[in-house]
DNA sequence: ACAATTGCTGCAACATTGTTGCGTTTATTT
DNA sequence: AAATAAACGCAACAATGTTGCAGCAATTGT
């Protein structure tokens, strides 16, 4: 199962044109194995003992890895970034859901995001983020 | 001009049961002058030389403006809270639009937020949250 | 297989934003 | 004017993220 993620994370980063090394892996295979967004700090722990990878290189690693369109990340409220492996689904705009008790991020696909707003005169529109709060299952 | 969003500002304060404290005022003021959701920081330059109120003092008096609803907080991905006064029009769920060049913060009064879309079963909705971003008119 | 090269890593130091504890001052109440 | 509860300022801390630089390692060329 793992060994499976660790392949497909190694084949991404090595047809972005990167040098595919243990870190790189690691942390994509991590955050492919998730269903949710999770900070850095999460991405942290969840490391081996036999790969503990410092802090600046986990940030640049993960810098890479959304520069690369792998990754995606998520802007929260605690001030703390949170990452998700991109998947066809929701590679372009979708929303998220962060559980005001516990949160947990988790990617809201069928949301549909119908731009049915203007913005005023000369305004270009780039992207949009969306986020919904509330009490997860767990937590409700 | 801005004696009369002086008194304006005092009189909330007054009708939300808390002292109204040369600080407060000021605070409130400069939000109910501004177009825009502010940072901390900016709040700060504008305040007068004559009243310099220290950075913890400024927090402290934001969150109890943000507890009384007389400003709301708005998230952005620069980890640094924006305050905005609360104006009946948008005082409860609407969306921000912020310029990735210059980092300016709007309001977007006229987006329609209708909820055609489910959380997933057992999740609890409370508040959503939605930036769009691009430039503003003086960037594109 | 070996050396060169490019880019990745780790360390240390720093920056920014926000929070907590505590003693002092001030606005309001009486 | 005095009492009191609330607000303030200072110092220290916490969390998250960034920058510069020296060294190491994965890839490339031979």
């Amino acid at each position: 199962m793992f060994n499976k993620l660790h392949r497909t994370a190694e084949e991404l980063i090595q047809h972005s044109g990167g040098r595919a090394t243990a870190g790189r892996i690691r942390i994509l295979s991590i955050l492919l194995a998730e269903q949710q967004a999770i900070t850095h700090r999460e991405i942290e722990q969840r490391l081996p003992q036999t790969l503990q990878l410092d802090r600046v290189t986990l940030y640049r690693a993960l810098e890479w890895l959304v520069g690369k369109n792998l990754i995606h990340k998520v802007t929260s409220d605690d001030r703390a970034w949170r990452y998700h492996a991109n998947r066809e689904l929701h590679s372009h705009q979708h929303a998220h859901f962060k559980c005001t008790r516990c949160a947990q991020v988790i990617c809201l696909s069928d949301l549909s995001m119908e731009r049915s707003w203007h913005l005023p005169i000369g305004y270009q529109f780039q992207e949009i983020e969306l986020t919904v709060k509330g009490l997860c299952a767990d937590c409700s």
